[in-house]
DNA sequence: ATGTATACTGTAATCGATTTCAGAATGACC
DNA sequence: GGTCATTCTGAAATCGATTACAGTATACAT
């Protein structure tokens, strides 16, 4: 038989006291005599002593831990978002669940029951099914029924469903990057990537079209080349097509970063100078666009900002059930593939 | 007052039995009259019913849950050994609990701090400490006082740590990529990316100096660009450097597939075609290298097979303080960027 | 010397699920 | 009908830490 787990009765037994007190010491929630205190302190740290935080939690009734859903983790978006989350939840001892969907409805519900069952006090639910098509009503129902139990706080929009919205203010983004190509001489933009029935790309087009429409610039159908998906891909090939156009654009807002990179290779493969011949923008704020060379101009995402917003969530307990949106601005990063190189 | 949880005894209450049948009915560990079976069953979904897994967990003194140590999960290489772990994982009703530390010493040992709290049956420690300028012993030491409390394991070498070492047969792995160059006809061959002072690097170029050895391949020193760290901007950079010597390889490993990625970009970017000018080698299998045209040739760790080794430990409660080194083998992908475009 | 405020400390209950142990109910068989 | 095996079920203990409550000891004032 393995030798069990040291518990505080030990620890009290060793030290004279009792485990009430030993627990005093661990907390620091109450005062113990500063004799007793160093006594049991020593014990401490005779055994090592490491308090079960399963029994904590159980006792508290806190779990101190936070769900953190994610169709693909691989995805620099999502895995910005998660580093984000973890480093201000562990200043406040907190724990970040981090859980894989793939995109796939059947395992996004095992994972949200899992994540019930472990107590998380908040699930954090990024990606899943943003189609323009629209969705199951049993998925958003879904959605709404864990909300109702713990705080769930979704980060891209899943429309209509009540639960904590935290959303990219994609108009704000697409209007600031338009400005800055503007400011900077463009009167022709296209845009590249993303798949046709993604429900943000449509946005995004739209806004396009209007800032176009207000900044009166052109943007002509066929520069717009929405197909390959969001993957590195996705923008040289995209970029490819854009290029052997009979017209082209002097500028291209890329769907996100990653496309942005992959648009870059593409661009510098055919000798096109960035920005000289052609400016080029990414979005989301990843950090892959700070080293690449030349560095992208982007429309960063407030990762941080995010990550506050759920730290104070669960630090003020909010009440299952709440429903709330939270417009998060969009932050311009202005780089060498707009600006020029230094 | 918040409504408080319903518990196993609510639930009994209900159907008129005691908390030790619904117990039962809810583990089906032991049967249960029929009949009863189904009035708890319907009590259960009347109430939406979930077990508290921190109460299961205390009482079976099992966390079902696994940590995961990991630099930067913004990096492929641990994202996708996150992956696969965290699939296997899930298919046995385990968690896994991802730190960052961020390649931070203070940070890596509260993260192994809060890991041991939590109960974790097994802590995955990857990246790390690896530089050829040797560890702190105190750093060593550290690790392998963990191991004793929960097995450890390391999956990038932490030379000479008394724990569970998963060991990627570098050499292997090296030899297979060379002696594919060399059937297809390649005798030049150069390295790039990384740091100087980094272990793996060294251990790498040391092999790669063996292989050519034995295959009789002629590998200046000038190709070797060992430089500008494991960013995509230092695959770029290396091979823009490769491009300007007055004399090329025929082909250049990088040092990972992500370096890969970025020397592609730098190739075209020239104009230099791949694989009939320069063949280019990844080297991790990380998913971006078949996403990238043309599609980079690698060697690719066994990613599943890591995360079978681990949930086997977990499983069989490998008892802690166990010492072992087991060599995983690295297995050729050969794509485009050798082989040619089909 | 007595009463009262202050400062710790210990006992026992508690969090929610599981499991041991023993008892009840049922059926089989002589 | 009585004995024994079989099958379920419930009462109570348990996992490890925290905390409400009550009790003891000390200091201080009167």
């Amino acid at each position: 038989m393995t030798k069990s787990k040291v518990t505080v009765y030990d620890i009290a037994r060793e030290a004279g006291v009792s485990a009430a007190t030993v627990s005093r010491v661990l907390t620091g929630n109450v005062p113990v005599q500063e004799k007793t205190r160093e006594k049991v302190l020593e014990v401490l740290r005779k055994y090592d002593f490491r308090p079960s935080s399963v029994a904590r939690s159980l006792k508290e009734r806190r779990s101190r831990s936070i769900g953190f859903v994610a169709p693909d983790i691989t995805n620099h978006y999502f895995s910005t978002m998660f580093l984000a989350l973890e480093l201000q939840a562990a200043q406040h001892g907190y724990t970040v669940i981090l859980c894989n969907s793939n995109s796939d409805f059947v395992r996004e519900s095992e994972i949200l029951e899992v994540l019930l069952e472990k107590e998380v006090e908040a699930i954090v639910f990024t990606g899943g099914r943003i189609d323009v098509v629209g969705l199951p009503k049993k998925y958003v129902a879904e959605i709404e029924r864990v909300n109702r139990i713990v705080p769930l706080v979704t980060c891209s929009v899943i429309p209509g469903a009540k639960c904590i919205q935290l959303i990219n203010d994609e108009r704000q983004g697409i209007f600031t990057l338009v400005k800055h190509l503007y400011d900077l001489g463009h009167r022709e933009i296209g845009m590249i990537g993303g798949l046709p029935q993604n429900r943000p790309i449509c946005l995004r087009r739209q806004h396009l079209m209007e800032a176009a429409e207000e900044y009166g610039l052109r943007v002509r159908d066929e520069w717009l080349i929405v197909e390959g998906g969001f993957m590195i891909s996705a923008g040289s090939d995209c970029m490819e097509k854009m290029l052997a156009l009979p017209q082209r654009p002097t500028a291209v807002m890329a769907f996100n970063d990653v496309v942005a990179v992959g648009a870059l290779s593409a661009l510098q493969r055919r000798g096109v100078r960035v920005p000289e011949d052609m400016a080029l923008t990414g979005y989301d704020g990843v950090q892959i666009t700070a080293s690449v060379y030349p560095a992208i101009t982007t429309a960063a995402a407030d990762f941080a900002g995010y990550a506050n917003r759920i730290m104070d969530l669960v630090l003020h307990r909010a009440e299952p059930g709440r429903v709330e949106e939270i417009m998060m601005p969009m932050e311009l990063i202005a780089r060498e593939s707009t600006l020029g190189r230094g």
